[in-house]
RNA sequence: CGCGGGAUGGAGCAGUCUGGUAGCUCGUCGGGCUCAUAACCCGAAGGUCGUAGGUUCGAAUCCUGCUCCCGCAA
């Protein structure tokens, strides 16, 4: 007799973690469940959900759900059929009362960072915005507070200096998937027993979700290491920018640069695009202008010569 | 049909509105100056102006189709 679980997950992180629970012999996946197809990309055509796409490709039975605490539709199912447990990664949704006390052993969600530290959103790119050397995989039994239950499983990850949200998430969704495997053996007994283990309310922080307006760069405010520090957190999504003239440049590259400058300022003498800030001198390194390729600073700067344009940052962004 | 920008020597751009022998800042190569240089001076090579067609005496420039790239948005 297998485990019965329902999977909630949206993107592709989600899916190794979806397929290691189908390969699983002792346990299967009953209903997936997803968002719904939204327009995306140039063009806005409708896009299915990796974790939809997947499901469809396996014919597994697939929910997808705008709000699934209202979706009547999806609730009877959950009701009329006997489930073990939920697991939920990256889904995008909250889960309440009704829906997460259905299940037998309750829901089991994969978060990626050591709980209770950067409970919520954006435990990724928060752990490279602070400039973290370690993050993990935790495994918590789901309560209605947002990732505030009992931990089943924690594994620390290293992040390298190189790591951006790109590499880190790829290397997090392994580990996931990882960890996941890892808790379905040990609900079996297979590896020891399972074990619940509350979180340290003391320690607990937040990783709230990253706004795209976040990706300013704000010399006035920010010095030099946040600027980096953020620049790794934010790609490749949302990115860095800045606003130059009536400008708006993409920041790709960012170097520290021995130069003293007041925040704020630019400077372009030395062939090198410097910008000042509260402590310490970044060089914008490779930007990309609305519309263009993304190209060095001191190529950039070329095209700006032969516009016979001075630059200074528009200060008008930072009021 | 979501909105918008772009395609010009190796790179980044100007020139397109107001058609008339292709320019700027660099890079490359050669030479000079210098203890030296991300410095400076002199010289050279390198472009069928994305593609197909149209208008015209003449098209990078005007008109039409097509391809490719990108920003916003999600």
């Amino acid at each position: 007799m297998k485990y019965r679980v329902v999977f909630f997950g949206t993107p592709d992180f989600s899916v190794p973690s979806l397929d290691i629970i189908f390969q699983h012999v002792d346990f299967e996946v009953i209903a997936v469940v997803s968002m719904p197809d939204r327009p995306a990309g140039r063009g806005q055509k409708l896009k299915t959900p990796p974790v939809a796409e997947y499901a469809k490709q396996k014919g597994l039975k697939l929910f997808q759900s705008e709000n699934v605490n209202k979706d009547q539709f999806l609730n009877q199912f959950l009701k009329t059929n006997e489930i073990d447990f939920y697991v939920v990664i990256a889904f995008a949704q909250f889960l309440g009362n009704d829906i997460l006390n259905i299940p037998k052993h309750g829901a089991f969600n994969i978060h990626t960072s050591l709980l209770p530290k950067y409970r919520g959103a954006a435990p990724i790119q928060y752990a490279l915005l602070n400039g973290d050397h370690t993050t993990g995989v935790s495994i918590q039994k789901m309560v209605k507070k947002m990732d505030a239950g009992d931990l089943v499983y924690s594994h620390d990850v290293v992040i390298s200096p190189e790591d951006n949200s790109g590499t880190l998430f790829k290397k997090l969704e392994q580990e996931s998937a990882i960890g996941l495997k890892t808790f379905l053996d040990l609900f079996m007994d297979k590896k020891g027993t399972l074990t619940f283990k509350s979180q340290e309310e003391d320690n607990v922080s937040f990783a709230p979700t990253i706004q795209k307006e976040d990706g300013l760069i704000n010399p006035f405010t920010e010095d030099s290491i946040k600027i980096q520090n953020k620049l790794r957190a934010y790609t490749p999504w949302p990115g860095l920018f800045i606003y130059l003239n009536d400008m708006r440049l993409k920041v790709h590259t960012i170097e520290a640069f021995p130069k003293v400058l007041n925040p704020g300022d630019v400077d372009t003498q030395l062939g090198s695009l410097l910008i000042g800030t509260t402590k310490g001198t970044i060089r914008l390194s490779g930007v990309q202008p609305e519309g263009k390729k993304a190209q060095k600073d001191t190529d950039f700067l070329n095209g700006i010569k032969s516009k016979k344009i001075v630059l200074q940052l528009n200060k008008d962004k930072y009021e």
